[in-house]
DNA sequence: AAAGGTAATTTGCATTCCGAATTAAAAAAT
DNA sequence: ATTTTTTAATTCGGAATGCAAATTACCTTT
């Protein structure tokens, strides 16, 4: 630590991928609570949040083929979590919604990374958050930069392109 | 949007998943690149920084069980990239090292976090780049904070106890 | 020397993921 | 109107990741 000068680059990378790893093992350990696994938990955050999801709109989001959703639905399907419901005006479309119980289940196990995060970043002073935020921005920006074609879709939601550069 | 006052919170956290997203997605297009799967690339990546490493402390900074390491040890083995070679000291203990051609493929692909996120941050004022470090490490800390359990290996490494509590 | 612990592996199994082929339905072209 | 093309979802076969439990080999304690 002396003998290197250990760098701001290197600081900030280490930060980051704290923050990286810290997140993975929440994901997990939240997934698990709920009794899905991970891939099945985003899914039924997804559908949750938009109420209604078709199978190429979850591959979309998630970044997976088509043919994983079906696979990851059937599991959920399965468990009662969520149905799968024919659409009315395109029939070869699926929307997949929540049952009750997915709800249900859903509601006692909120966002992981809300849970521990919003405490503690609801202690910070107003002007910290207002650099926090400024901060986190600037490094997605700098990360999304390069490659527009792969940031179609993030957290809260919003169906992007997935257009091929 | 505009009933939603969408705070600082949420802003925050949004700007985490995105940069959490588009960190995921750059490991996989490396790991392609290189030939391995992300989960091999994590390997060489830490026996290369290493020097060496013992499938023991491996599992532990992936946060994996040790038979998942033998399993990709031995594809990495397969593909020539990594060699093993158990320890004098202890005869139980197996130490993995980067062959030749490891080295080589890994020297022509490095991380993948760095070579984007390098460039972008050497060119930041040296202000930007302060604050930027601290806010980072502040989201690090927040997030670490309630699992100190889980926070035993990082980025750079360091090797921690892995105690359950 | 016996008992207990540790490091790595093997075995068997679930999950995730994909590409390619398939089926069904809609859209476009002729 | 009918053929062709495109699109949505699924099925199939296969690879990779991951684990728990059992196993082997080797320390360490007692």
């Amino acid at each position: 630590m002396t003998d290197k000068p250990h760098d701001r680059t290197d600081e900030s990378l280490i930060a980051l991928r704290r923050i990286l790893r810290a997140t993975e093992l929440y994901a997990r350990d939240l997934a698990q609570a709920v009794g899905v696994t991970p891939a099945q938990l985003r899914v039924i955050q997804i559908v949750d949040d938009k109420t209604s999801a078709t199978p190429k709109t979850l591959a979309n989001q998630m970044r997976v083929s088509q043919a994983t959703i079906t696979t990851l639905v059937d599991k959920l399907v399965a468990r009662g979590l969520v149905k799968r419901v024919s659409s009315e005006r395109d029939r070869r479309q699926i929307n997949v919604l929540m049952t009750d119980l997915g709800h249900n289940v859903l509601e006692k196990a909120p966002d992981a990374l809300q849970q521990r995060y919003v405490r503690a970043f609801a202690g910070l002073a107003d002007w910290e958050q207002a650099q926090l935020v400024s901060s986190l921005e600037r490094v997605a920006d700098m990360l999304d930069a390069q490659n527009i074609d792969a940031s179609p879709v993030l957290a809260t939601g919003e169906l992007g392109l997935g257009k091929k550069l």
